[in-house]
Formats: structure tokens, C-alpha cells, sequence
DNA sequence: GATGAATGAGTCTTCATTCAT
DNA sequence: GATGAATGAAGACTCATTCAT
């Protein structure tokens, strides 16, 4: 009985589940595309292929779409992080290495998510953006007070959230020179400079 | 008619000067409360004083306000550069004090100028936007560079701009957090920090 | 094969049955809370329980809805008056008593069925809501009729027809005053003006 | 100088007020053809023959212009009232005649301004149309209060606060039927119904 | 029958911009 | 130049109804 009534159960959310992952990859193109402010319901619902009324049965509303897409970057921030973090080895990594490879990361997330910029890479937000943002920013957050902490042995929690909360600000104010880079030259020296600059001020913090 | 029409001209032009002056100050104040984005024409208006189709008087589109705003800003910016700023004194100055007083000026200029940090502090615009606020990107960016060079001597002009850059986008993502800090506390600290992470970029660059 | 048949039909037909009921008990509540007009069927569905596509297996639209509702409510009027009414009394009792008792079940009966003044107490009607409402204007209609009849022995069939049109105009009118009523006290005080009013209309028809 | 400056006013004013008139007008019609709820914004601005845009210059929404609506039929009905009425007279004229006249006018109204009906014939009304729709509701009343004054010298004010609700509910029962009778025979009998009950109300009460 | 996803026309409202006066 | 009315294309969102499973 379980098995029989279970199945079907999961197809329907199956079904609702693909439309979901299809609306927010929608919305993910078209934020990258236009920014979030600039992108209409319709135009999200257009691209997923589907009616308005359709993406209405899944999302309440415009900011609701941004929260979803923003706990599935949560999401995924977290998975990765898990595969490649080695909570053992960092204690001893040299700080170098460990935000090359943090930057990589990030970097390597917004090339593979184009919709992260929108949503992360934006200094200026409305409240309400801000809210439904906040799942991702956290996650980030979290993950660098995590690497940081074993650094700063001396440090208040206060102090060291202070110093992660700088070091995003500085990768969030480079993000879009970064992905907007004409070419791959540029990229990188930009990139090296953003290694540079984050960590030296993480050395001077 | 030439002379007989010289004066009213001038007259015009005057009331014309202060009428953009009105509406610039206007957007300047909606900007600030509710950013680029969210703010109408007709808001701005209605905050100068006058009727939208005045506006359309002296600005065709709504970029074109921002773009005057922006160079408003570069006009005043450089105002207070060519007052404040010695060239000769720049070279043999401790780069320390040049960053503590470079930042100082520009915080203080976010706020006297609410509007500033719509058209500067945001990491993430559309390009419309993003043109039409060049002129006050720019200048900042030249008197960063103006800055830097005498500190930089081995490095080519593309070097500079790029440390530049790099230094301006650090600033620009620490801006809305240093002018939306709760106290002054917390923006003091913020502001320690931002100092602290730019001289040790521009030490390690 | 028919007898093999038959009972799960009758089954199915309970169960329609049931549902139906459901969807009407629904209905009624959400008409009672946001009026006809602002009542949506998904909102019936959600109130029964059961999905939109289920409703539409029932009904073929919302008009529907109110008609059956409204037939049901004819239904239960015709059997209270059936359990309460003695027509044989009805001749000699005197009239204020017969107003009194009929306008106290009506009352009664809107209290126990919160829909109902939605699809009698209204007195302004889009034509296919009036049309679907009918059986239930109906049965009151001929109810109070009946009980006028013997009262009004000299007049023609149309005669009788229009004073209980107008008796009823008047309850239809008040009705949503009793309902709203504040307190027990408003309401008893309007109860009572009512009565004189339908009481002194008869007499002086 | 008032006269000069005054003009130019005057006639932008008068262009605007001409609109208000003509939108007003549009939406009786509309009302009276399909009800309030069921009139949108878009069919009064066709209706009225500008686009939807124009109309929210003059209203903010809807609910505005049933408030309007209700508020320039509150006007005429106390202008008219003013031209009609002499409170001399009616302390002793008797009630029968009080009543008729009453009656007949509000009759005529209704005829006069089809509109009228959607926003004082409906009796069940959700919360913010009630509130829009105060002012005509509010003069009625007014008026009917002044009438009965009178003629109950002994009650409270309450007392014939009451009495006046109960009268004019009677009427707004009735209002619907009659202005909805197929011919004018049918209407006069209603008409004559309506007189005899209200005026046997009012000798009861 | 049941489900819930799908539809798309329609609702109210906003806004950059234009135009008559 | 100034005014405020005019425009109409969007925008976010709703809802009665239908359809695939």
C-alpha cells in the first residue's frame, strides 16, 4: 500500500518539481540577462515556456522566485562545498592556498550559475530583494567565517564576522568586473588581483 | 535684436541653470530613498516642484538626468580635489595618510550628496545606467590614478589603472554598508577596515 | 454484468452524493465570508478539500454552484415548512402571530445557513446569478403565498403574487441589517421594527 | 490680477473637472449595466473614451470613483432637495403626501441617473464600497431624518434614527424591482406598494 | 473520478514620455 | 517655458475553466 499510493504521489510532485527547476533556470537566464529588477513575470514565464498563470502555481510572487532560486544556490553552495572542503586539512593549508582555491570556486559557481550574479554580486538591493536574498548570502557567509576561524585563534565571533563580511564585500564588488571581463586575459589579471587583494587584507585584518 | 534679445537670453538661461539645479537635486534626494531603479520621473518632479512635462524640458529621458547628476558630482568632486589636494605635497606623503584621507573625502562626500551612492555605490548596472554615470566613475577613477601613479614609478599606465580599479570596485562594494551602518560605531569600524584593506592592497599590488 | 454493476453505481453515485454536499457546505461557507462575487472556485475546492478539477466534475460552473446550493436550501425550506407549518391552523390563526413565527424561521434559518444571505439577501443581481438562484426565491415565494392566500380572500391570484413580492422585498432589505447586526440587542430591536413593518404592510395591502 | 491669473487656472481646472464629469458619467453607465463589481477600470476609461492611463490621473483607484460617484450624487440629491423641499410647509402637510413626494423623487432620481441604483439599491456590500458609498447613503438618511423629525415628537434621536433606516432598507428592497419592471404599469403598481408600505410603516412605528 | 498542473484572457495599476494649451 | 492632461504599452497577478495522467 505504501509503495502503491507512494508512486504516484512522487509523479505529481515529480512533475511539479521538473516545472519548479525549469522556472527558476528561466529566471536564473533572464536575471543574468536583464538583472533582477529589470525582469518581468512574463518574461520568466516565456522563457520557461509556459503560461503565466503557470508559474503563479508554484512561486506567489516575483520575490518568492528570487528566494527559491537564491536556496537553491544555497543549495548547491553547500553541496560543493561539502565535496571539496577538507574541514581536516585547513586547519594547517596555508592561507594562500585556501583563498585561491575559495576564489576559484565562487568564480567557477558564477560561470556555471549566470543568475548567481544577480542575486549576489549587487551591492544596492531593496529590502524586500534583500530578504528573499538572504538564504545564499548566508550560506557564503558561513562558509568563510568557517575557513577563517581556525586563522584568527585570538578573535571574538564578532570580529571574525566582521572580517568575513569585508572579504565578500571585496569579492562581491569585483564579481562583475570579473564575469563582464572582455577576455580571458583580463579575466585573470583582475582575478589576480582580487587573490591579492583579499588576501593581503586578510594578512593585515 | 541682437542686443535687445542678449539679456532675457541670459535671464532664460539663468532660470533654466537653476531649474536643472532644482531637478537635479530632486532626483538626487528620490535616488537616495528609493535608488535609480524604483524612481519615477513623475516622483522627481513632483519633489523639484514642477510638472513632468517641465522636466522633459531640460532632460529627454531619465537617463540623461542621472547622466547630469553624474556630472554634477564629477564637477563637484573635482572642485574639492583642486581645493583640498596638494600635487606637490602627493609625492613624498606616506601612502597611509593619502588612503585615510582620499577614503575620509569620499565618505564624507556620499554624505553631503545622498543621490551619489545610486550612480557610484552599486556594483551591478545596466548598461544605460552604466554609461550615463560614466562621467563621475571616471574622474574618480582619475584622481585615484593621479594618486597612485608617483607610488607606482615602475608600473605602465595599464598597471596603475588597473590597481586603480581594483581599489575604487574594493571601495565601491564597502560604500552601501559604511552609509547603512546602524551607528557610528559600527561605521567607524567598517571604516577602519575598509582602510585597512585597501593600503594593504595597494602595499602588496 | 448490470448487476455486477449495479452496486458500485449506487456506491459511486453516494459518494457523488457526498461530495456534492461537501462542495455545497463549502461553497456556502466561503459565500457567506466573501460574498457570490468574490468567492473563486479554487477557493471552494480548497474550502472542500478536494482539487478545482474535481469541483468541474460536479459542476459545470460557478452559476451551477449557486443553483445547487440554492436548490438546497429550497429543499431544506420546503421541509422545515413541512415539519413547522399546519395549514389547517393557518386559516383562523391570526395574522401577527403567522408573521412573526414565519419572519423568526427565516431568521433562524439564515443563522443556520450563513450562505444563504448570499444568494437571497441581495437585492441587485447580475441576471445569470438571479437565474441560478431562482428555486430558492421561489420556494419562499410560494410559501409565504400560501399563507397569504386565505388572508386576502377577495384577490386575484397576481394580487396575492405582488404583496408577497413586496412582503418579501421588505425581509430581503432588513435581512442583511439582522445579520450584521452588532448585538443581540440591534438585532432584536431591527427583528422588531421588521415585523411591524411587514405586519403593517399586510394589513394596510 | 486676480482675473488675469485666475482664468488661466480656472481653465486647466475646468479641463480636468470636465473629465471628472465625463469619467463619473461613463462609470454610471457601466455600473448600471453590469454592477459595480463586475464593471472594470478599463470599460470606464473606454466607456469614457481615454485610455487607462488618463482615468488613474484623476482617481487612484476603483474605489475613488464609486466614492465620487457617490459624493457628486449626494450633491444633486441635496441640491434638489434644496429646490424641492420647504421645511415650512412639511411640519404640517400630512405624511401621506410627504411620503409620495419622497418617494416619487427618489424614483425620479434613480430614472434620472442610472447609476445611481449600484451604489444605494444593493444590500449587501463589501466593507470598502460600503465606505466609498457613505456620502449619498449618509444624505439620504439626512433627509429622511429631517422629514420624520417632525412627525415622531416624542422619540430620541435614536429612536428615529431607526425608523429612518428601516424606511429607507424598505425602499432600496424595493428600488431594484422597480426600476427593473418590464412596463410602466407594472412600476406604478410597485410604485403604489412601496408608497403603502412605507407609509403604513411609518403610522406604526 | 481525482488530481494538480496548465491556460490565457483579463484585472488593476504604473510610468516614461508626448502634446495641447 | 510651463502646465497638467493624455497616452498606451507593460507589469504583477487572478481566476474560471480544461486537460493529461
Amino acid at each position: 500500500m505504501q509503495e502503491a499510493s507512494a508512486r504516484p504521489v512522487r509523479k505529481r510532485q515529480a512533475r511539479g518539481e521538473r516545472r519548479i527547476q525549469q522556472i527558476l533556470h528561466a529566471a536564473a537566464t533572464v536575471f543574468a540577462e536583464k538583472g533582477y529588477d529589470a525582469t518581468s513575470t512574463n518574461a520568466i514565464a516565456t522563457e520557461a515556456g509556459i503560461s503565466p498563470g503557470s508559474l503563479y502555481q508554484f512561486f506567489a510572487n516575483k520575490d518568492e522566485i528570487a528566494r527559491a532560486l537564491s536556496e537553491y544556490y544555497a543549495g548547491e553552495l553547500t553541496r560543493l562545498r561539502a565535496e571539496t572542503f577538507d574541514p581536516a586539512g585547513t586547519a594547517d593549508a596555508d592561507l594562500d592556498g585556501l583563498v585561491e582555491s575559495t576564489l576559484a570556486s565562487l568564480l567557477e559557481f558564477n560561470l556555471a550559475h549566470p543568475g548567481f550574479k544577480a542575486l549576489f554580486a549587487r551591492t544596492d538591493m531593496p529590502a524586500s530583494l534583500r530578504e528573499a536574498v538572504a538564504p545564499a548570502q548566508q550560506v557564503v557567509h558561513a562558509g568563510i567565517v568557517e575557513i577563517l576561524v581556525p586563522r584568527f585563534p585570538g578573535r571574538s565571533a564578532e570580529e571574525v564576522d566582521l572580517i568575513a563580511t569585508v572579504a565578500i564585500q571585496i569579492v562581491r564588488g569585483m564579481t562583475p568586473l570579473l564575469l563582464d571581463a572582455p577576455d580571458e586575459a583580463t579575466r585573470a589579471a583582475l582575478a589576480a588581483q582580487l587573490r591579492t587583494a583579499v588576501l593581503s587584507y586578510l594578512r593585515s585584518a
